[in-house]
RNA sequence: GCAGGCGUAGUGUAGUCUGGCAGCACAAGGGCCUUCCAAGCCCUUAGCCCGGGUUCAAAUCCCGGCGCCUGCACCA
């Protein structure tokens, strides 16, 4: 492991960022507990997605439930990973799907259980396609977590928080009045149970996700908004390593125009988190890596200790979803393409003649007649399935009449663009690219931005006496008075207490000295720099909060 | 899940091979001292991952479990 990774992980778990969770029953793999600072860092991260993706975009908010049903499931695709069996080859180690290895070797493989996979395999004398080595007992190989909603009703924890927007379309739809693009947004828990979790906040089984699903119709490229060109880092699925505008890009047809705005957006979200640039790359998957539900997908990568990890992923995802969720739940889930102007189209409509159906067809006359109001007449004859049966019906039965329709406009399923953020990767990311040592001392340091640090301020007296003390107390709450998180710190010596504040990120200190008693003026010093400003305490509250909104620098004070 | 390594105060570690009073540093709490960048002194709190076995005696040896790290695999 890298330095910077093990320093961050003491630092978190000895100031309280985050630990693994579960620690007094021996921890469980894969889920971690966010401690006081770590929980406050998250909220801060969130706060800013939220102002930069939601409240500049005008997007929707949607906050759904964790556990779905399992219809929705199956429809999504993620079902169908459930009941896999895997068999490892006890030689090289190599994994594969047993139905695969089955395939041909005995009738439909998918729908052997475990028992029979296992028998089958001896059976048949399977070996390693690879090596030709021996091969493990079936192990079930659980993607989702599943449980059960009362009694018996089979349900899943959510892998994503997507399904859950993609269902609610019809009313978000209409909750935006009816208009494209439009993007939901949800922040929540995702569940997988992954085999074998590591690395920390890298890869857990319970984590933080904030998702976009912005709706698009394919026919138009309009984007939501304007955007800042910066450059982007991409790496595309052929190999190409270029350094491109996101409008170049677009320019050049490499990735889809929402995909580009998207990318912009992220690159100005991650700067302003503290994430340094230069270590940040869009990879293009590779056609064989794309998800079952996507066509082309671009990763935001970011460079840490461990190499480069997946953040954000941006996913077309077509029509997959909102078409898939059609069928199995038979509900409309299309939006309206209106024209320019509404198209007047005639339609050859069908005016059936009672006296000549009735006597015909008696009880089923009024039926039939009620389905050749309904249709559009098309030359030839004219054939109606009733009672199961295909009834041709004779001419001089109906007359045939030209009506006129104004369409506004056609029903069409709308694509998705996603972009999906890993909450927690970002907040490890943030915690790396923040670390360093100073080039003297050696102290351990993290330069958290004002507007994330957990902790804005930190007020000392120089000496716990002489009413210096009781003159700290009372500006740290004004100060938090004025909804700046921070706190009071006393114990050993002045130097101590602004390095164990360096530690935690904390981006100004508040000292109060014997000058402070005779002038009403205090110290504000900027972590990085160690310089020092003398201000009045009157001010301290404002200008701290300003400096904390990032509305002014502390070298301009 | 496999292979290898590992698990000792809040954190980092010594001790484990060769069984015999569990030690150090930092942190934390209290006190003295101290007029701006982890000073010093005194005191205190606090630990052998869990379970079983062997033994007069287990942090140490054996078995099982849990967890972590590295590699393989997996990561829609």
């Amino acid at each position: 492991m890298s330095d910077t990774r093990i320093s961050i992980m003491e630092i978190a778990k000895r100031r309280g960022f985050y630990w693994k969770a579960y620690e007094i029953y021996g921890g469980l793999g894969g889920f971690y507990d966010y401690g006081p600072l770590g929980a406050m860092l998250k909220e801060n991260i969130l706060r800013i997605w939220k102002e930069e993706f939601v409240i500049k975009d005008g997007l929707l908010m949607l906050d759904g439930p964790n556990i779905g049903p399992e219809l929705m499931y199956i429809a999504s695709g993620h079902a169908e990973k459930f009941a896999d069996y895997m068999v490892r080859c006890k030689k090289c180690g190599h994994v594969f799907r047993a139905d695969e290895l089955l395939k041909g070797v005995v009738e439909n493989p998918e729908k052997l259980d475990k028992k029979g996979i296992s028998k089958a395999i001896k059976e048949y004398g399977i070996r390693c396609p690879d090596c030709g080595g021996e091969l493990t007992e079936p192990e079930s190989f659980h993607l989702m977590f599943s449980t059960t909603v009362g009694l018996d009703k089979r349900a899943f924890l959510r892998p994503e928080t997507a399904q859950g927007i993609f269902v609610n379309f019809p009313i978000m739809y209409r909750l935006n009045r009816e208009k494209l693009p439009f993007g939901v947004a949800q922040i929540g828990k995702g569940f997988r149970n992954e085999i074998s979790p590591r690395q920390g906040l890298l890869r857990l089984r319970e984590f933080n996700m904030a998702e976009i699903e912005l709706f698009v119709d394919p026919y138009d490229d309009s984007i939501l908004n304007d955007f800042e060109d910066v450059e982007l880092h991409l790496l595309t699925r052929n190999g190409e390593e270029l350094k491109l505008s996101p409008k170049e890009a677009i320019g050049r047809k490499i990735m889809n125009p929402h995909i580009a705005y998207y990318m912009a957006k992220i690159v100005k979200f991650l700067d302003s988190l503290g994430i340094d640039l230069k270590r940040v790359r869009f990879r293009q998957h590779f056609k064989e890596e794309l998800a079952h539900y996507s066509q082309d997908t671009w990763d935001c990568e970011i460079l840490i200790s461990s190499g480069w990890v997946e953040v954000t992923g941006i996913a077309d995802r077509g029509d997959y979803d909102l078409k898939s969720h059609t069928t199995y739940s038979g509900k409309d889930l299309t939006a309206i393409r209106r024209f320019k102007e509404p198209k007047k189209i005639q339609i050859k409509k069908l005016r059936p003649r009672m006296e000549i159906l009735g006597p015909m067809f008696k009880k089923d006359a009024k039926k039939i007649a009620e389905m050749l109001e309904n249709m559009e007449y098309i030359e030839g004859d004219v054939e109606i399935e009733i009672n199961g049966k295909n009834v041709k019906i004779p001419k001089d039965a109906y007359e045939i009449k030209i009506e006129e329709e104004v369409v506004g406009g056609e029903r069409f399923i709308p694509h998705v663009i996603e972009p999906s953020f890993g909450v927690d990767r970002i907040l490890y990311a943030i915690l790396e690219h923040s670390f360093y040592e100073r080039e003297d001392t050696g102290y351990k340091v993290l330069k958290l931005k004002p507007k994330i640090a957990p902790i804005k301020a930190a007020v000392f007296p120089l000496m716990a006496k002489d009413d210096l003390d009781t003159l700290a107390i009372e500006i740290l709450n004004k100060i938090r008075e004025n909804g700046v998180p921070s706190y009071y710190d006393d114990s050993g010596s002045i130097g101590r207490r602004y390095a164990r504040a360096d530690e935690i990120g904390v981006p100004f200190c508040i000292t109060v000295d014997y000058e402070s008693l005779k002038d009403n003026t205090v110290t504000i010093r900027e972590r990085d720099s160690a310089n020092q400003k003398r201000l009045k305490i009157d001010d301290i509250p404002k200008i701290l909060k300003d400096l904390v909104e990032e509305l002014i620098d502390f070298e301009s004070l």
